[in-house]
DNA sequence: TGTAAAGTCTATTAATGCAATGGACTTTAT
DNA sequence: ATAAAGTCCATTGCATTAATAGACTTTACA
């Protein structure tokens, strides 16, 4: 149940390219210096993300990075799932469904797991980038994520989680 | 977001000890072969698991271990926490709410790591090893937990989760 | 009363993964 | 042509994790 100093790193990273959307490329050593991370890391993680081609790169002079998609379209667990792989506490969805039904001793075990993995997607997958910038943060707001409505919903990549079949 | 391997094996030999709460001290030797672990390595964690109260055990010839408290009064969250610390994806609940007050700029990301650790925490605080052990898995039972009422309420150690100003 | 069977305690190690850095190379604007 | 940017690869230091080793203590019981 932890997040990598790199997955902190790219959230953060994400973010600032998220508030700059409108910008066009923006330098790696901007983002290491407004957001205080070390640049040559940075680099890497920016590399990783564009390969998975949730940001592009501009090379050369005036060159740098940019989301590849509207903020209101990448979900946090896109981002999380890169960098630090499954977001079940142990192995992945479908490892831990094999479980359930192979592991008669320990089933309620994985399916636990299993459980905590659900909430934990179904808020990481309903929460995009666009959420995190809105910049007054909607404190008394109820209801961010977990099954909210999208105002206009674009055509969600992916439906819902619980019950799912899919997933991870 | 990740248990682990003697998370696992502390959990493992807590189901184990659970199942037979009514026999006595359980040999170290016993509970590794039982359960496949590591028996030295199991050793350490029972210890662990001793200077916390939650197991005891038995010296000399016919020693072993056994649980401490009954198995509905223990809950997952307690071994889960002792073992690999915070039910956070990033640092503690209470760290996670200082962030949110003082750092502006990332403050909806914190938010959101609370948000995953309530999730989490609502399920592991209100499953015990109780709930683990019933033997025909409730496959088509609905609520498990997260709020789920005992039958029989022995005074529950920790009321609730969510919103609350305690937590981790 | 002594011996075997258990837990206790401390130290050490091997392997892994994480965070970070360095440097040579390529691409592009000017 | 040059400078400023991204790309790629290698390596390093460090911490953590998983596991093992061995000497010590306690206890049942023959």
């Amino acid at each position: 149940m932890k997040i990598s100093q790199k997955g902190l790193y790219a959230l953060q990273a994400m973010m600032m390219l998220a508030r700059r959307y409108h910008q066009g490329a923006i330098k790696i050593r901007e983002v290491a210096y407004e957001e205080n991370l070390p640049e040559k890391f940075l680099e890497l993680i920016l590399l990783e993300l564009k390969n998975a081609r949730i940001v592009e790169s501009v090379r050369g002079a005036k060159g740098g990075y940019q989301l590849r998609r509207d903020p209101a379209e990448i979900r946090l667990s896109e981002i999380m799932r890169l960098i630090d792989g499954p977001l079940a506490p142990f192995g992945d969805a479908e490892q831990l469904r094999t479980l359930i039904d192979r592991d008669l001793p320990h089933r309620a075990l994985y399916q636990l797991f299993l459980d905590v993995r659900d909430a934990a997607a179904n808020i990481l997958e309903n929460t995009t980038l666009a959420d995190l910038i809105a910049d007054p943060q909607p404190r008394a707001t109820k209801g961010k994520h977990a099954a909210k409505k999208k105002e206009k919903d674009k055509g969600a990549l992916l439906p819902m989680v619980i019950g799912g079949k899919k997933g991870e």
